[in-house]
This record gives structure tokens, C-alpha cells and sequence, in this order.
DNA sequence: TTTTACGTAGGTATAAATACCTATATAATG
DNA sequence: CATTATATAGGTATTTATACCTACGTAAAA
């Protein structure tokens, strides 16, 4: 089975060069189709800078951080980068961390005891815009009951106006000829937008993009 | 670094043979410092009249068995031999199952999608006496989702099951080639499939059958 | 015992989607 | 003013899906 490779963007947040090291060593030590573009930041604030100069698909940070902590950090990150997915890691998993982060924006939260694969599987679950979380930090959020971590921003995964309407046309089982001549415009053209769509949802193909009409409950 | 092998009585309690090998298997193939002097049971009757006459470390168990259903038998186990810990195991992370198997006094859920090394993780917790969940079903029990209709009332739509089944993997953005690889069947065998599909289900394109899906809860 | 349903699979086409490019006009924004 | 985002569209190639066919072994049903 040959490997079809994704590129993603990482930064990693976390004063310890020990810690950024480490995770590098993981991602690098794992034989996935991904090809991991590592960025880091030592603190919240160069963090945010960082994410204002560059789009990055995900974000691993820790909660304790010098001056601005994890939790702001987050915020502030989803106040400007929408659609960046974060994750959380921490030593500790004292339910006001954790919920703290959540409550932020971090869609899971995890660990630094983690295992390199398992690491690797919350990246990718996480990409997939589901929530991961670390047995130990799931039995303590299970066990404490009242936590809700925020819905995904179905904020339209940064779709342009065009897009969402030809991902609705092609909900409707509409092929790229239908789609052209009702908008009056090349098939090319529809071409190139369903191209967008599969790369902005992480789609595989049309059956992704269905599914994420569903998210975006376009249908 | 050397092992200090520890002996694990454990009994897999599922109806399906094919599902026994396969945790016999994974449990082989990880190197571990276990020895697993596996049993096997393929009704609750039988799980319950193998732990009366020995007693197991851990019980790995399926929800969906003939006659006693999973939970059913947990009870049992559980007030036969109070310290045997017990795992769930199933297709399915509905929260009515989830509950059901630990209320019963289940330690843990996973579903059978689980990778060898993560299933020997969740062993090792649970005999440490900590509860182990799949990340799906951590996930499903802290945002406490509503139950869902379960499997197919396999009528609907007159698909076969065979077709319910190809339906499920085309729905995973599975093309006919990976489903072929996948099932050991010939590619054009899907294909045939993916006509009748369409067929039965009206569908114009596959877009209709991913919404087919959706209606029948196979995503 | 005939008939039907099911799963299997091949033949031969065409249509559609996907991948990876380039390019350009326009509008918005820094 | 320079840059970026958006919508447009063409080139070329490959991979998938779709449309109609036929056919056969087996198991269930009538």
C-alpha cells in the first residue's frame, strides 16, 4: 500500500526545550503519511505571533506557560486562526486544568507521559475534528460528569460564500456539469472549487464533502 | 532489560469465532511481559459456567451475545467472582450499551476497531484497577450524547447485509478498490454492489448513497 | 423440485472526479 | 501602492464511478 503523503503544520507551544524536543523526536520516530512541519514557540506570546504569520492545521500546548497561560494562549489563538485545531498537554490532569483548556477552545487534552503512537493518534483525531483525550484525563472528566467541552465552531471550516454554495449544489447530487451550467460558469471552474473544498475539509473525496455538508448542516 | 513475566488468565466472551482469533492474535503479537493463558466463551452461559470453575483476571466481553446479553452476564461474573475485573468490548460506543456494561460492573469500554497495542493498554489498566475507555467512547460519555437508534433494522431499503456492509465502508470514504482489497473480493464485485445500491436506494450518484447512509444511522 | 435471492465477477463503454499545474481579472486589505 | 483572497478557467493525465450487459454456484424458499 503506498502512502499518499499529507504535509501538516505544527506548532508546539511549551517553555521546556526539553518537552518541544521530545514531541519532535515522537512525531519524527513515527512512520505515518504525514510529513510534520514543526514550528515552536517558548510562550504564549510568541505563540500568537507566530499563528498571525502563518495558518498552522494544528497546535500542541502546554497549560502551564510563563506570563500568559495556556488557557489565554488558546483563546487567543481561536480568536484569530478560527479553524486551528488545538491540543492540550499538561503533567497534570486536575479537572480545572483540563476544562480550563476545553472551555478555552482546545478540542482535546492530553498527557506528557504519552506513548509516540498514541501521541500520533490524538494529531490525528484531533485533525479530524474529533475530541481526544488521554484515558486518565477521560476517566477523570467522565467520573466529575458536568463537563462540556465547546462544539466544534461549525464556522464554515473557512469556506468562502461560493464554496458553501457548491458544496450545497453538490449535496444535492449535482455533478460538476449540472453545477456549471446553473451558475453559468466553466465546469473548469466548478473543477477547481471542489478542489478547494476536499483540501479546506480534509475531504478524501465527494463522500467527504458530504459528510461535511452534514457538519456544516448544509443538508 | 529484562522481563519478569507475569501470567494472565483471561476469557474472551464473544459469539464470533473470528473475533476470538483476533484478539488471541493481537495478544500474541505484542511483546509484552504478560504470558495470556487465554479461554474462550461464546455465549454467557458459557462465560458463566467457566468463571464458576475458575477464576480469571480479566474477562474481555462482548456486548451483543445470543440469549444473556453482555451486561446480563457481567452481573453474573461480577457476583460470582467480585473481583474479576471486566472489559467491555464492542462495535458499538452507544451510550445505552456503554452504560448498561458498567453499571453491570464493566471497568472499562473499548470498541473493536482497537489497534493491538492499545488494546494491551487497556488491559494493563484496567488489572491496575483504573477504568480504560476507547477514545470514541470517553468522548461520547463526557459530552453525554443522546442514545442513538442502533443497528440497521437491517430491512429497511431491502439492502442485504452484504450491502449494508459495503454501503458502511463507501460511507468511510472507502473507494471500490480499497473496499475490494479490504474484503478479498474481486474490485468489480463492489462495483456490481455499488450498482444494486443505487439502485435500491435511488441514488443518483454516490452523494445518494452517503445521504442513504445517513438515514440508516451507518455513520 | 423448480424458482428466487444473493454474492460473486467479467466485458465494454462513457462520464465524472481527482491531481497538479498555470493564469488572469477584480475586489479587498494592509 | 503592494499584497492577498476570490472566482474564474484552461491543460493534461490518471483514477473512479456509472451504465448496461452476461453469467455462475449456492443457499433458501416456494
Amino acid at each position: 500500500m503506498e502512502k499518499e503523503l499529507e504535509t501538516i503544520h505544527l506548532l508546539i507551544v511549551d517553555d521546556h526545550q526539553l518537552i518541544r524536543d521530545g514531541i519532535r523526536v515522537m512525531l519524527e520516530s513515527q512512520n505515518t503519511k504525514f510529513i510534520f512541519i514543526i514550528a515552536e514557540a517558548e510562550n504564549g506570546e510568541d505563540a500568537v505571533k507566530k499563528i498571525l504569520h502563518q495558518q498552522y492545521d494544528i497546535v500542541l500546548i502546554d497549560y502551564q506557560l510563563p506570563k500568559m497561560t495556556g488557557a489565554e494562549t488558546v483563546e487567543k489563538i481561536i480568536l484569530y486562526r478560527p479553524n486551528t485545531k488545538i491540543l492540550a498537554l499538561s503533567n497534570y490532569d486536575e479537572v480545572t486544568y483540563v476544562n480550563n483548556m476545553l472551555n478555552a477552545g482546545a478540542r482535546g487534552y492530553i498527557l506528557k507521559n504519552i506513548e509516540p503512537a498514541e501521541l500520533l493518534m490524538a494529531i490525528k483525531t484531533i485533525l479530524n475534528n474529533k475530541p481526544y483525550y488521554s484515558n486518565e484525563v477521560a476517566v477523570k472528566l467522565i467520573e466529575n460528569e458536568k463537563v462540556k467541552p465547546k462544539p466544534v465552531p461549525a464556522d464554515k471550516f473557512g469556506l468562502t460564500e461560493r464554496e458553501l454554495l457548491i458544496l450545497k449544489m453538490i449535496a444535492q447530487e449535482m455533478n460538476n456539469d449540472e453545477i456549471a451550467g446553473s451558475l453559468n460558469v466553466s465546469k473548469r471552474t466548478i473543477d477547481s472549487h471542489r478542489q478547494n473544498l476536499l483540501y479546506k475539509l480534509n475531504a478524501k473525496n465527494t463522500v467527504g464533502l458530504v459528510k461535511a455538508a452534514y457538519l456544516l448542516k448544509l443538508i
